[in-house]
DNA sequence: TTTACTTATGCAAACGTTTACGCGGATTTT
DNA sequence: AAAATCCGCGTAAACGTTTGCATAAGTAAA
């Protein structure tokens, strides 16, 4: 069984393939009654257009892809869900491509992109200590693209995150007034823009509740099998009392390390993370959430993208989208607070 | 700045574009000279391939189309995750679909895929009362497809899935043996193929260990704000004292149930779910969870769609792929049994 | 009746690739 | 030396769609 194809309706009808195609996309330049005969013969013959074909004469694709770490990640997945929501508002497809915090994986996913496939690009970079060009080269060749999240602030492209170094802040102020005296930050590659920004705002609230004190910091790598033994080497040596999580896997890592050093919390330790885990509330020892609104963050960037790709203006304000994270307190301070 | 295309190439050296087409497949007709001259010239002008030309050319996307009901959830997030291991092997794209248990969108969606977007599709379907004709349709044009987990039996498709009926039969008698009198079992609709394999393991192990007892089945339909009062209801009005989860939504309701009505688990409940959430062993009370391997799922059914696709061969036997689901104990458990 | 203009349709080119076929020229075979 | 073979490359058609231009018939204006 061959695909029927616009030739096969104007075959069956005793029309040319121009007005068959100028009656399907409703051209005044064809009669009604014949756009009806048209209309009614593609129904039948279950006719739909041929996506290379459109794209190849149209140079488009209708089709954005997005490229994040991990999908096994509330943060990413609901993104991806916020992403995926408004691409299908706009008869959109959305392609996605893991990089597994695998720099060398993104640059080859990045040089895939420059051949049509898709039309825009959303993108939660991986730390690159070799930096972004294949990232720049994209962007300057005219390829719609927009960051969210973890973003690269020498690429000029607009984006969308979170108020990271104010909830960090604010979120450190936390571990302090609950009594911890010696906070750790556990955070991805400090390279990385969110491990970046959020270690400022630790910083910054280390400063004031202590001042002098040396920031205590560990950088992690995203996967738990190597970050565990070198989180226990990390607490061995400096002894916190207190973390805050900067990356969702953190939180995890975290709990394995809790129940493994037998944790009492929130007696011994207090524990604050970025993390969208729907779980967070059952979770026991109970844990302090960054949360951050990943549905939205994934909805407003692929209208950023779309606007992008539509060729509409985008005003200056729009180009740096900062949505707030909120702070849900574990179960039991909300009951003490109450 | 246009893109550059094989005439670009052409052009510059001074060749055809046939050659040029040729030199780069390392076609044996053109000299090794020329090949390298041609190699060197699309590495320098960063020449992409556009893949609607050679789609349209070839009949074929490299791109598989993975449908889901949801993205936010583990166990979906992790098959996705082996869909894209495979495919990066393969050296094919993929799109997701979102279909939000919403049976038109499903509808929707696979009537897009005949038209040369993707080349096959991996599905896990969502309740449908109306049937599964639009997937019969895609399957008897001759598209390739393969279902996983929320598979329809009616339509001849190959399938990946795990051993339902055992490890529901298993996770029921281990209600019994901590003591339950009178466990319940949490599915989605009745007629999908999880809830009903799952349901029937249930319900041979309460045929064994309470004959002619009637079960006690809740129906949700896996929108948590809906579910919930509705549990509610059906909790007092039956008392369960032992819940089996047959959806990872499930899981995430019991909680939440648990922490509204003040649960005293495991001593008043015994608590089982299908779940693939990584954070289950510091969840409060604790969770026996039976856990299905994600990603081998996603990753044996992206196998055999890709068989289907470059048709090969495919044994009867594995048409009807079945991986066995594992039963982690909650901690308070493994304590005691050690 | 001729001219001008509208309406409905067809012709053909174009998008970028791939590939069957053909054609010179060099090399080998008879 | 003529014939056959082969190598390296070019010409052109095809994939399915869209669209500028042409054209035919019909209608209105002069």
């Amino acid at each position: 069984m061959q695909p029927v194809t616009i030739k096969t309706i104007a075959e069956q009808l005793g029309l040319s393939i121009a007005t068959v195609s100028r009656a399907l996309k409703d051209s005044h330049e064809i009669s009604q009654a014949t756009r009806e005969k048209v209309k009614q013969a593609a129904l039948e013959l279950g006719y739909q257009p041929n996506v290379n074909a459109s794209g190849l004469r149209a140079g488009s694709s209708k089709t954005i892809a997005v490229m994040v770490p991990e999908v096994e990640n509330h943060f990413f997945s609901q993104v991806i869900s916020g992403i995926e929501s408004v691409a299908r508002e706009y008869d959109y497809h959305v392609l996605i491509y893991l990089t597994h915090e695998d720099p060398k994986k993104e640059e080859a996913f990045a040089h895939l992109l420059g051949n049509g496939r898709a039309d825009g690009l959303l993108i939660s970079v991986t730390h690159n200590k070799n930096g972004y060009a294949h990232l720049n080269r994209l962007s300057q060749a005219g390829f719609p693209m927009v960051f969210f999240d973890r973003l690269v602030e020498e690429v000029e492209v607009p984006h969308v995150c979170t108020n990271n170094e104010a909830i960090s802040y604010e979120a450190t102020s936390l571990l302090y007034q609950r009594g911890a005296k010696k906070p750790a930050f556990l955070g991805l590659d400090p390279d990385l823009f969110i491990t970046r920004t959020r270690q400022a705002g630790y910083q910054r609230a280390v400063e004031q509740f202590d001042p002098g004190a040396i920031p205590l910091l560990f950088a992690g790598s995203g996967k738990p099998a190597q970050d565990l033994p070198r989180l226990h080497a990390f607490f061995k040596e400096h002894h916190p009392d207190g973390f805050l999580g900067a990356a969702e896997s953190m939180a995890l890592l975290l709990y394995e390390l809790g129940s493994q050093e037998n944790f009492q919390i929130p007696k011994d330790y207090q524990l604050i993370s970025f993390t969208n885990l729907s779980a967070v509330p059952f979770l026991h020892p109970s844990l302090t959430a960054i949360v951050q609104p990943a549905f939205e963050i994934g909805k407003e960037a692929a209208e950023l993208l779309f606007k992008v790709i539509k060729k509409k203006k985008i005003y200056p304000a729009e180009r740096k989208r900062i949505l707030p994270s909120c702070i849900r307190l574990a179960a039991s301070l909300r009951a003490s607070k109450g």
